[in-house]
DNA sequence: ATAGGGTTAG
C-alpha cells in the first residue's frame, strides 16, 4: 500500500525497522523502497545498514537508481558486482541497458557491455538482446549493429524483439520499417505495441495509403479502444495529409489523455487551421502542458494569426503557470519574424532567460529570408553556424539575400564556403500518390519516363497561369544566369513537376476526389506558392502541399497559411 | 520476487 503511493524515505525507514530489516519481509520492503524512492541517498543508506544482499536485491537497487535517472550510480553498482565477483543475471543486464539509454557516454559503455554480454552468453537471451538493441539505437549507434544483434537471435525472435528492430528502422528510414511485412510473413500476430510503431513509420513515410492500410488493420484486430494507438493514429493521419481522418479518430475515442488533445491540436497546426485549434483548446478537458502551447502558438503561426499567438504566449505563463521553454520561444520568434516584425523577434531573443538554441536562430533566419532583412540574418547565420555547423540554412539564406540584391559575388563566396565545409543543402524532392503508386520528382524531373509529355503540359500551364497574372519570381534563382534560364529553372522545381504529373493523371489520384496532394521534403518557395494558388483557381481543385512539416491548402487562389 | 518493444518532435 505504502509503496504504491511513493512514501517518503522516512516512512520506509520506519517500515523497515518494524520488519527488523531481516528475512524476506524486510528484504523485499527494502528493495522496493529503493526502487520506489528512486534510489535516494537515504534509501541507499538504510539499505546498506541492513547488510543483507542477494542477486534480486542487487537488481532492485539497480532498478532503483535507474528509475530515478541516476544511471551513473546504477552503473557503479554493476561494476561493483562485476569486479566483486558477484554473479549477475539477465535482469541485471536488462536494467543496465535501460540505464544507458540517453546517457552521455552511453555508447562507449554499450560496446563494452556488448562484449561482456557476448562472452557470458547472455546475448542469446531474447530480453537481453532486445534491451541492447534499444540502448544502441537510442544512443545513435549503427542500425546495422542493431540488426545483427536481432538476427543472431536466429529464429527465436518474438513480437517484442520484432517491434524493437522495426522501431530502429523506422527511425532510420521509414521505407525500411516495412520489414513489418516480413514480420507478417513469418506469421506472427501483431499486437498494439507493434501497431503503434508501424503507424509511426507510416507517419514518416507520409503516404496516405500506407496509413489507411494500417488503420484498417487496427480496426480489424479491435484495438481502437487503445489510447496510445488512437493517439498515434491522429498523428499519422495528419502527417499523411488528412486532418479529417485525424478528427475522426479523435472523435471516436472514449477517453482521451493529454497526448490525444495535443496530437489533435498539432494536427490542426500542421494544416494551418488556427481557428479550429483554438476552438478545440477551448473545450479541452485536460490540464494543458508545455506541448499544448507549442501546438497552439504554431497553429496561430501557420495560419498567420500573429496577435492571437502573442496573447497565448502571454497567457501561458500568466494564467497557466507554464514557464516558456526553448520551443515556445522558437514558435514566437517564428510568428513575429514571418509577420515582418523582425525587431520584436530579436528583442524577444534578447530577453530569453536561457541561451537560444539553433531552432530559435532558424526561426529568426526564416523571418529574415522572407522579408529580406540583412542585418539580423547575418547574426542569426553566424549563431547557427556555431550551434549547428551541419545546418545549411544560414548559408542558403545569406546567399539568397545577396543574389536577390544582385550581389552575386558575395553570394558565390558563401556558396563556396559552404562547399568547402561540405555542408550541403538537402536536395529538394516531391512525391505524389497516383493509383497504387508513389511517384517521386526531383528538381528538373529529368528521371521521369513521361518527361516530354510533362514538359509540354508544363508549358501550357505556365501560359495559362501567366494569363491569370502569374509573374515568375526570377530573383529567387540562385545564380547570376540569364533571365530566361532563371525562369526555366523555376519551372522545374519538383513540386511543379509533381503538380503537372498530377494534373495529367487527375482521374486516378489516390483516396481523394478533387484534391491533389503533393508531399515535399523541404520548404516550398514563394514562387511555387504563388503558382499553386493560381493553379487551384485555374483547374478548380484543392491542392495540398506538405513542405518540411506543415501543409498548405490551396483553394480558389487562397492558401490556408495566409501567405505565412 | 527483479527483466525486453508503444503515442505529441526536426
Amino acid at each position: 500500500m505504502l509503496i504504491c503511493h511513493r512514501p517518503t524515505e522516512f516512512a520506509f525507514a520506519s517500515v523497515i525497522s518494524t520488519c527488523g530489516g531481516d528475512g524476506d519481509c524486510g528484504r523485499q520492503v527494502h528493495a522496493l523502497a529503493l526502487k520506489s524512492c528512486g534510489g535516494t541517498d537515504e534509501a541507499w543508506n538504510v539499505y546498506e545498514a541492513m547488510g543483507f544482499r542477494n542477486l534480486v536485491s542487487w537488481n532492485f537497487m539497480i532498478t532503483g537508481f535507474q528509475v530515478c535517472g541516476c544511471g551513473n550510480r546504477a552503473l557503479e553498482i554493476f561494476s561493483q558486482m562485476h569486479f566483486g565477483g558477484i554473479r549477475f543475471d539477465r535482469a541485471t543486464l536488462v536494467n543496465i541497458f535501460s540505464c544507458l539509454c540517453g546517457m552521455g557516454d552511453g555508447l562507449e559503455c554499450c560496446f563494452q557491455l556488448q562484449c561482456l554480454t557476448t562472452k557470458t552468453g547472455f546475448i542469446s537471451e531474447i530480453e537481453v538482446a532486445t534491451g541492447l538493441v534499444k540502448a544502441y539505437s537510442s544512443l545513435g549507434g549503427e542500425v546495422s549493429d542493431c540488426y545483427r544483434i536481432f538476427l543472431e537471435l536466429d529464429g527465436r525472435q518474438d513480437v517484442v524483439s520484432w517491434t524493437g528492430i522495426i522501431a530502429v528502422f523506422a527511425e532510420w528510414g521509414p521505407e525500411e520499417a516495412f520489414l513489418f511485412q516480413q514480420f507478417l510473413r513469418e506469421c506472427l500476430a501483431p499486437d498494439r505495441h507493434m501497431f503503434s510503431i508501424v503507424l509511426k513509420a507510416c507517419a514518416g513515410l507520409a503516404t496516405e495509403r500506407h496509413a489507411l492500410t494500417v488503420q484498417s488493420h487496427v480496426l480489424k484486430v479491435g484495438f481502437e479502444d487503445d489510447i496510445v494507438l488512437a493517439n498515434a493514429l491522429i498523428h499519422t493521419c495528419a502527417r499523411c495529409g488528412s486532418v479529417a481522418l485525424s478528427k475522426q479518430a479523435f472523435d471516436k475515442m472514449g477517453s482521451r489523455d493529454i497526448v490525444s488533445w495535443n496530437s489533435m491540436l498539432k494536427a490542426y497546426a500542421m494544416h494551418g487551421q488556427g481557428k479550429e485549434a483554438l476552438q478545440l483548446f477551448s473545450r479541452m478537458d485536460a490540464q494543458p502542458d508545455g506541448a499544448t502551447f507549442v501546438a497552439l502558438i504554431s497553429a496561430c503561426s501557420h495560419a498567420g494569426m500573429v496577435e492571437k499567438g502573442a496573447k497565448i504566449f502571454e497567457a501561458m505563463s500568466n494564467n497557466h503557470g507554464i514557464v516558456p521553454q526553448l520551443d515556445h520561444y522558437a514558435c514566437m520568434v517564428d510568428i513575429l519574424g514571418q509577420a515582418g516584425r523582425i525587431y520584436e523577434a530579436k528583442e524577444l531573443i534578447d530577453k530569453m532567460p536561457m541561451e537560444p538554441d539553433s531552432m530559435v536562430w532558424c526561426a529568426l533566419l526564416g523571418g529574415c529570408r522572407k522579408h529580406g532583412e540583412t542585418k539580423f540574418a547575418k547574426l542569426a547565420a553566424v549563431k547557427l553556424k556555431e550551434l549547428d555547423p551541419n545546418n545549411s540554412l544560414g548559408y542558403v539564406v545569406m546567399s539568397n539575400i545577396f543574389s536577390t540584391n544582385g550581389r552575386f559575388n558575395e553570394a558565390r563566396l558563401i556558396r563556396r564556403e559552404m562547399e568547402g565545409k561540405t555542408v550541403r543543402k538537402e536536395p529538394g524532392f516531391s512525391w505524389i500518390e497516383v493509383g497504387n503508386q508513389v511517384h517521386e520528382f526531383a528538381s528538373g524531373g529529368q528521371q521521369h519516363l513521361e518527361k516530354e509529355a510533362m514538359c509540354a503540359r508544363l508549358e501550357e500551364l505556365v501560359r495559362q497561369l501567366k494569363d491569370l497574372g502569374y509573374v515568375p519570381q526570377i530573383s529567387l534563382a540562385l545564380h547570376d544566369i540569364e533571365n530566361e534560364h532563371k525562369e526555366e529553372q523555376l519551372y522545374y522545381h519538383s513540386e511543379k513537376m509533381a503538380l503537372v504529373f498530377a494534373l495529367m493523371n487527375a482521374g486516378s489520384i489516390c483516396c481523394s476526389g478533387n484534391i491533389i496532394k503533393i508531399m515535399k521534403n523541404i520548404r516550398i518557395c514563394i514562387d511555387c506558392h504563388n503558382y499553386m494558388k493560381l493553379t487551384s483557381e485555374l483547374v478548380n481543385m484543392e491542392i495540398v502541399v506538405r513542405d518540411s512539416n506543415h501543409f498548405h491548402h490551396f483553394k480558389a487562389k487562397v492558401c490556408s497559411c495566409n501567405d505565412y
